[in-house]
DNA sequence: CTGCACTACGTACCTTAGTACGGAGTCAAG
DNA sequence: CTTGACTCCGTACTAAGGTACGTAGTGCAG
C-alpha cells in the first residue's frame, strides 16, 4: 500500500500538517472520508503531488481559488469539452500574461546587471528605468478625467 | 507641470486612493513631504509607473517586501556594484524559477486543450496528469522518515 | 462666496492563507 | 500493557494586503 498518514504526506509535500487539513476544508484536495484505519486520514502519493502543485502555483501568483479552477479542468471525452476548452484557454491567456511580465522583469534585471560595472555615464540605473527602456513607455494621459463615463 | 493629485494618480495607476496611501506608509513609493500645494500630496507620473510596476509584480507572485527589494536595486557606478549585482542575480534566479513553473503549467494546459476533443481513450485528462507526463514524475520516497536528522 | 468634490489622517475592519492550541483518542515499539 | 509520538476536531490567532469610515481642511466652478 502506498498510502501515507497526514504527517508523512505533509513532510513529503513540504508543508505542515495543519496546511493539509486546511486545504481539505477548502476542497483543494479530496478528504478521505472512507472508513480509514482507526479514524486516521490516509493519502495516496497522488495527493502529495497535488499539494506540491498547489504550492508551485502559489509561487507564481495564483490564489487558492484560481488553483482550484486549474485543478478542476478535466478533459473528459464524455462531458462537453467546449466549456473545459474555454476555461483552459482563459487560464492559458493568464499564464501567457504572467510570462510576458516575468520576461520584462527578467530583461530589466539583465540590463541592470549588465549596466552595473560599466564605467562612464550610466543611463539605466534602476529596474524602473530599465523597464521603461525595455517596454517603450506606456503612455499616461495625465489629464482627461474630471468627467468620466464608465466606472 | 506633470504632477498629479492622489485621486488622478490612483485612477491612472488603476488603484484606489487608499492603496496609494498604504504604499506610502509601506515605503514602496516616496511620500512627497515637500510643502506641496495646500497640504495635498502631489505625484510625478514616475510614481504612477512605479505603482503599475508594483501591481504587475504582485500578479506574478512577488510580495510587497520582495517588490521593495526589486525596486531598491540600483546600479550606481559610484557605489559598490558587487552587492547590487548579487542581489539582482538572486532575483534573476527567482524569476527564472517562476518562468520554469509557468512553462510547465503552460504545457499542461496546452496538452489539456489538445487532448480535449480527441475521440478514443484519453490518457491525459487533467492538469495533474499532464504535468506528471510533462515533468517526468518527481519521486516520492513514501517511507524513510521516523528517525530524521536535519530539521 | 458658496457648495460639492477632493484631500488628509488615524483607526477600524475585511479577506486570504495559513498556524497554533487544547483536550481526547490511537498506534506501535519496547 | 505502557508510553511517547501521532492524529482527531474545533476554535482562536496571525500576517499580509488592502478597504472603509469619520472628521476636518482645501479648491475651484458657478
Amino acid at each position: 500500500m502506498t498510502e501515507l498518514t497526514i504527517g508523512r504526506a505533509a513532510k513529503n509535500a513540504g508543508v505542515g500538517v495543519e496546511t493539509i487539513r486546511f486545504y481539505e476544508r477548502k476542497g483543494l484536495i479530496e478528504q478521505p472520508l472512507k472508513p480509514r484505519h482507526g479514524g486516521y486520514r490516509s493519502y495516496p502519493i497522488e495527493t502529495v503531488r497535488r499539494i506540491r502543485f498547489v504550492r508551485q502555483a502559489q509561487e507564481i501568483g495564483f490564489s487558492l481559488r484560481e488553483i482550484e479552477e486549474l485543478l478542476s479542468l478535466r478533459a473528459d471525452p464524455s462531458a462537453d469539452c467546449s466549456e473545459v476548452r474555454e476555461r483552459a484557454a482563459a487560464k492559458l491567456e493568464e499564464v501567457d500574461q504572467k510570462m510576458a511580465q516575468l520576461g520584462r522583469i527578467r530583461s530589466a534585471l539583465d540590463e541592470l546587471i549588465a549596466a552595473c560595472p560599466g564605467r562612464g555615464a550610466l543611463r539605466k540605473c534602476s529596474i524602473m528605468e530599465s523597464l521603461v527602456a525595455a517596454t517603450g513607455e506606456t503612455r499616461v494621459p495625465a489629464k482627461a478625467d474630471h468627467q468620466e463615463s464608465a466606472r
